[in-house]
DNA sequence: ATGGTCTACTGGTCGTACCAGTTGACCTTT
DNA sequence: AAAGGTCAACTGGTACGACCAGTAGACCAT
């Protein structure tokens, strides 16, 4: 398989240089970020650059630029989204940071349930029918991988069915945050992934308008699937100390 | 009381209209965004305010730009954060989206509770103490406005104790959101706030670290506190009508 | 049908000049 | 001493204009 090369701009450099200083505290909350036109100097690039950064950082919640003021970094624990969660994930250092990971996989595993039965009960004969759909292409192949990208469009189906934008969008950025460890989890997920039965009871929960069973459903399976991951990364964290 | 006056730069200003138009599906996705040149002379302004926000634009998932190529609008519903949120809530004629604000207050009481129990299971002293620090201030008020700010405070500090840095972040979004709405709801949630055993209770499960408690607490108050908002909510959308 | 190549686009970078708001030092005036 | 005005030296915001770099499509050679 080829990988796409990665390019990057100036200005996104500049932008992942300062983001990282901002989430390792190497810049810390409530001080003055040096001037555009001294960052310029340090960073060897020009002020265009520096200023679209700034205004990505500022876009993402990581500091507030006052014109005629300088531009101080804000506390993202207090002011950034969900969108951080990705680059919270790794540290500079490139080791994934467990205690974010656990938080992730922790909020996915409280909503599924809540948006498994909310789908439910919208009652939507489409929805049901694109759940079964999937299920029998999962049937059909035996390829972890494909299991999992299957099972990604099958949780992306409820949370459409669900009609509730809030729980996309979350959902959209913890996803964003799977991808980053999305290949350290197949072969963890490969027990869940290979049980059927649990989607398809799943998928028929929601077929019948059942809202208790499909939140019943969803969070045995979210719950044994947390579990697995959650075993893995207690065995990140020792490995890291 | 004063209210500061509200500036904004040209490439706020250029952000902004962009934003409402893809969020309003004048420009849909798939769609090529006009060339910056061109969006130049469309705004009348520089260049450098047009990438300023289409930079903006592509750190909150609107858009994609490629080098070389042209500029592509995203569907926003898969691509952003909860972020835009705040954005989605008020459409370009100034009313309030319900099924927006509908999913947003859905999202606060599915997580609440469960950020009870798992701030209580974390047993942190000081969190405690914090708590019941907040409790006497509310005991000590009548003013609503001053009980809404305490009460913020107080689920704001639940959401720190729960150690969860993901919940931290969509609760951030989610407030954000409220903000926009906030003057509308301090009559609604009135009761609620008033309601200060709810509060004083949830304290307690927090401090004997009585998970169970602690989430069944929380449940009973955000579903009230809820409710009364749907009641506000499906008032506004008959209204809308 | 494949692969080169040329051209007219697209976004990316640069440097410089100037506009506009903030801050603090300093100097009045009261 | 306190209030307010003034000025200089910062800060970020905007503007042009030039050029670099990647893409896409038309066209041509193989």
């Amino acid at each position: 398989m080829f990988n796409a090369i990665s390019k990057q701009s100036l200005s996104d450099a500049v932008f992942d240089q300062l983001r990282s200083r901002i989430l390792s505290d190497d810049l810390q909350a409530g001080q003055d970020l040096p001037s555009e036109r001294v960052l310029c100097e340090l960073l060897k690039v020009n002020r265009s650059a520096v200023r679209e950064a700034i205004k990505r950082l500022q876009q993402a919640g990581l500091v507030e630029v006052r014109h005629g003021g300088a531009t101080q970094v804000l506390d993202y624990r207090q002011e950034a989204g969900p969108d951080l969660l990705s680059s919270l994930l790794v540290n500079a250092q490139g080791e994934i940071q467990v205690d974010v990971a656990r938080s992730v996989v922790r909020m996915r595993q409280v909503l599924s349930p809540e948006i498994a039965g909310d789908a439910a009960s919208q009652q939507v004969p489409e929805v049901a029918a694109g759940l079964s759909l999937i299920c029998r292409k999962m049937a059909a192949t035996k390829d972890v991988l494909t299991l999992q990208v299957l099972a990604f469009e099958f949780w992306d189906a409820l949370v459409d069915a669900s009609n509730n934008i809030a729980y996309r969008l979350a959902m959209n950025s913890l996803r964003k945050t799977y991808d980053h460890i999305g290949g350290l989890l197949v072969q963890v997920m490969e027990r869940e992934l290979l049980d059927l039965a649990s989607f398809e009871q799943l998928a028929e929960a929601v077929r019948d308008g059942d809202r208790q069973h499909a939140f019943t459903c969803a969070k045995v399976y979210i719950d044994s699937s947390s579990a697995a991951i959650y075993a893995v990364l207690d065995l990140i964290e020792k490995d890291q100390k």
